[in-house]
This record gives C-alpha cells, structure tokens and sequence, in this order.
DNA sequence: CCGTACACGTATACACTGTAGACCCATGAG
DNA sequence: CTCATGGGTCTACAGTGTATACGTGTACGG
C-alpha cells in the first residue's frame, strides 16, 4: 500500500508551506521526492487530483477538534470554525482550494456531519439544517480565505489613502467612520465576535420554530 | 486616452465568458484583439494588473444597485448582495478573483462605502460597523463563490452515495436528515433566506446599543 | 528453475504559459 | 529636418502539465 504516495503528499505540502502554492510543480516535487516528474502519475491521478488530496489531508487534522461529543453543542462549533482558520493560517495556500470542491471525501463528510448533530441538537428544525450548515461554513471558509489571501489586509494603500482616491463627499460612510477605519485591527477578536454573532443567529433560529 | 486599453478588457472579458478564466492568455487575448502578444504590455503592466482591471470592471457594473438612496437601508444592502450574486452567475470565474486582493480600486471603496452607510442608517454603532461590513460581506461573497466554483453543487457523487461511503454510525446527522438531503436544492431562495438571517443580525446588532 | 506479468521509474517530446529585450516605424513637435 | 515617443513586431527563455514509449527489478505460477 505503497507508503511512497504519502511521501508525495508529504512533499507537497512541504514546498506549498515553504514557497507557496505556485511552486508545487510537478518537477520541484519530483525533484523533491528524488525521482522523475513522470513518475509521480503512478502514484497521482492528476496535478488537481493532488491537490484534492492536499486538502483532503488538512480536513483530516481539522476533524478532531469538533469530535468531542461532551461539550455543547456551541462549543463544537467553535471548535471546529477556529480548527479550520488555524489550518488557513498555517497553510495560506490551502484556502483558495477549500472553495473550488463540494465535500466529496470521507473526511470532509465527517465535518459537515459534525455540523448537522451541532445544529440539530442546538434545536433548529430538520429542514432548515442543511441551509444553516452551508451558511456557517460558507462564512467560516470564507473569512478564513479572506484573511489569507489578504483581503482584509491593508493592501498597497493604507486606509487613510484608499479614501484618497476619491472626494470625501462621495463616501460618506468612510468619513464617518475615519477615527475607527485607521485602528488597527485584531482578526482574531473579530474572528470570535462573528462567531457568537452567528450562533446567536443559530439560536433564534432554533427558537423560531420550537420543535423538539 | 486609447480606448485601446478598453477593447483589450472587453476581449479578456469574453474570452473568460466564452471558455473560462483560464484560457485568457496573453496569447490568446492577443490574437482576439488581432495584435502580437506582446504589443498588451503597452496598455496592460501584467497579467495580473490586468485581471485586476477586470475585476475593477464587474465591480463597476454592480454598483449602481445599492447606490438609490431613496430606499430603506435593508433593501440596499439586499440589491447589492443581488448585484453581487448576479455577476458571478453571469461571470464564474470572477468569484476566485474577488477573495484575493483588498477592497483598492474606486469602485470597491464605493461599493463598501454604501454598506458603511446602510449599516449606519440602521442604528449599528460606529465602533462595529467595520466589523458588520465584512462579515456581510464575506458571506456574500463567499456564497457567491461556493455557488460558481461548484462547493454547493453534488459533485460526482450524489447524496446517497456520498453517505455511502462511511458506515451510518459514522454520519448520525446525515442518516437523521436524509430526507431533506435527497430535496434539489434553490440556491436562491436559499440566498434569500440566508440574506433576510444576516440581516435581522444586523438589526438586532443594532439594538443591543441602541444609540442615535 | 523459467517465463511472465506487473509495479515502478525514466527519457523524450509536445503544446502550452508569461514576459524580457531588441528592433521598427509612423506621427507630431521644435 | 531632426528627434522623441507611443504603439507594434520578432525572437528567445525559462517555466508548466502530461502523453507516449521504453526500461527494469521483483514476485509468482507452472
């Protein structure tokens, strides 16, 4: 049961943390593994079927976190969606490919069910589950992405020159806002206010149809 | 002011409806414009300078929709998560794009700036409206993503195969909601209902410092 | 022991990609 | 007339993923 291609994958996820995820080539993770580019196809469908099994790896260290059947059922969420933006935060790369694929292996099944027994047992009536659960995750994935693709960092421009660009007349909004637009900001407080914010949301949720 | 640069947008625009983002290549582009490929560099720094550009061109087209301040804040916010959602099912590729850089061009600072204001207009204190913006935002565009890159489709297995492949006892929340999982899904009416959850989140954000 | 099948690896080649550098030429300004 | 400049071309380089054909060691059935 060939040990070799977890040695690929080890390889891959070595160069992506290391250089990025443009860098893993199939020639740089040959070179890596010590043998030919062609050789890799005997133990790899494909370049995309790679990465599939990259992030099929990472789910499978994010699982545990939200496995623990004891605690409550809020808990478990937020065990889980912190899981997830570590595993983001540590390997930036792998946030763009959360989004392309549905949750088609064992593993990433096994997460979503996690989130179907929290959102049951919050209360939240059956048909409206698997809505809940695509939203939260959706958020949950992409804040994560967000954060790592630098969406929500400064960019080129600091906020002060962003407003710049245009008259101060056209955006209202910013201007009124300038004292709190230049405080620096802590994702990871963020991160936790939105997420008791949404399973806030997750409750009245729950309450509005008091079922079970 | 060459509106050469234009056609060469317009070109890649095409070119990335007719057979995706990836095969807009400067080469291809080139010969669509009917130029040697590397006559772009004169309009065009990079490629990636030039997906931004196209990025900052859908960006445009959607603002118009949450810019009628005549309506109440919540109907903005709604046409321009609408506007948003409608782009990418017009231009799928665009949606990978939208998560990687900050909010830079003119545009993207007027399109936050009139969620700053409607969050404003509806009671949310300033200290958290920064917040509250990207959190609406993230899921929007996030949603918007998910839809276009194929995370809420079924993929190649369908529901019941995708269970099948781990033991129920492994999955309780999939075998206890199997009824709803096996219903097609509206993806929007699902956007809908997710729209109206996020903005009672808002409201009730704003009542709980219930200030101006 | 022999032959054969198979897993694994290699070598070569093809069709792409983005883009650096040098050159060319028409147009308009001084 | 001269000259600069904006736009375009050609060539070339260093990459990319992967199809095809070919080798080779190891295991196993006869």
């Amino acid at each position: 049961m060939s040990g070799r291609r977890e040695e690929i994958l080890d390889a891959a996820l070595a160069i992506a943390d290391e250089r990025g995820l443009d860098a893993v080539s199939m020639r740089a993770l040959a070179e890596r593994v010590g043998v030919t580019p062609m050789a890799l196809y005997r133990h790899v469908k494909d370049k995309s079927a790679l990465l599939d099994a990259l992030v099929g790896r990472l789910l499978a260290a994010l699982l545990p976190s939200g496995a623990r059947r004891d605690e409550p059922w809020a808990e478990r969420l937020r065990a889980l969606a912190r899981a997830c933006r570590q595993v983001t935060q540590r390997h930036p790369w792998a946030a763009q490919l959360l989004f392309s694929r549905p949750a088609v292996t064992p593993d990433a099944v096994r997460a979503v069910d996690i989130i179907y027994t929290a959102l049951l047992e919050a209360g939240v009536p059956e048909s409206e589950v698997p809505r809940l659960e695509r939203l939260v995750s959706t958020f949950v994935i992409g804040f994560a992405a967000s954060e790592a693709a630098g969406r929500f960092a400064p960019g080129p421009l600091d906020p002060r020159g962003r407003r710049g660009q245009l008259p101060q007349s056209a955006l209202p909004g910013h201007s009124r806002l300038a004292p709190w637009l230049d405080l620096p900001l802590d994702l990871g407080a963020e991160f936790e206010a939105d997420l008791e914010d949404i399973l806030h949301m997750v409750e009245t949720a729950a309450r509005k149809h008091p079922r079970v």
